[in-house]
DNA sequence: ACTATATAGGACCGATCAAGTCGCATATTC
DNA sequence: GAATATGCGACTTGATCGGTCCTATATAGT
């Protein structure tokens, strides 16, 4: 069905809230869980998971928590959501694997790669700074409401 | 991980087939399978559920089986994934749900309901027709290699 | 030193869902 | 009437997602 997972999900929105956060120097997993009401426990992981990939930097002990390890602007969905659910593909079998099961039947997965490589570029080219500061980019006048990016396919 | 389902795989395999094969009036669900080596009684499903959706027109008993119902050309690869698998969404709360369970907290969906609606209208722009004759489209010589869509985010 | 607060991470559980199978009814052709 | 198809529902199995629990470790404040 081409659903994001909730962890990413909740990744997404734990970096968004650290980047509209910028003046404390570290929230706790538990803070952002209780801002948006999710399982404290279970965002922890994720954002363990995401010190370990490098996007966050933590710090233990009290008045510890989490920081974005670069700026907002420098982190981009993709990774977010590749660190957290792993390298996705469309299809089972892409060009990233060897060889398909269907040996050379599946002569779906040359178009659809490309769809893939699409959806992917999308998400490298939205920055967790785009998920923050929408209503700044949205109210402000006269800008080109829609275009983060063009892509061809 | 964004991933497309093995019936909804099949399901394009199978249109790609029947596609490339317009001279035979109808050719049966075990036909289909047996060229791809996929399980029969599950291809036979998936092919009942195209045809309740009206991709495909169907013939019951011998020498019967199933055909588009249209032209590859006019069959995009969105309908044939949304009657499998059903309407999608990236995120878990869209702008498609009446209300997001962690109410006014995921800010995340907007940016994101975008993505999806980038990643249908990229399948909208593929038809079965694409699927099937990609050897032609590259082999064409001088042809625009890259190209079948551009779209803004 | 002690305690409260954090991260780090392993083990585990339940619910959901995809993938596939089985069985039976119905239609159609030979 | 037999062989071949579709049509459809029930069921099984395995994987995975979402979530909890428990323990170890680090650190800041009193």
């Amino acid at each position: 069905m081409l659903k994001l997972t909730k962890k990413a999900d909740y990744g997404l929105m734990a970096l968004k809230y650290l980047a509209e956060h910028p003046e404390t120097p570290a929230l706790s997993a538990k803070d952002v869980a209780d801002a948006y009401g999710i399982p404290a426990q279970l965002l922890a992981k994720i954002l363990q998971r995401l010190t370990k990939t490098g996007l966050l930097r933590s710090h233990a002990g009290m008045n510890g928590g989490y920081a974005l390890a670069r700026d907002a602007r420098q982190i981009s969905a993709y990774e977010v959501i590749l660190s957290i659910d792993g390298p996705f593909f469309i299809t089972s079998c892409t060009r990233g694997a060897k060889s398909c099961d269907l040996t050379p039947s599946c002569t779906i997965k040359e178009p659809l790669a490309r769809v893939n490589d699409t959806i992917a570029g999308v998400l490298k080219s939205i920055s967790i700074h785009d998920l923050a500061d929408r209503e700044h980019s949205d109210a402000a006048p006269g800008r080109d409401r829609q275009g983060l990016v063009t892509l061809t396919v």
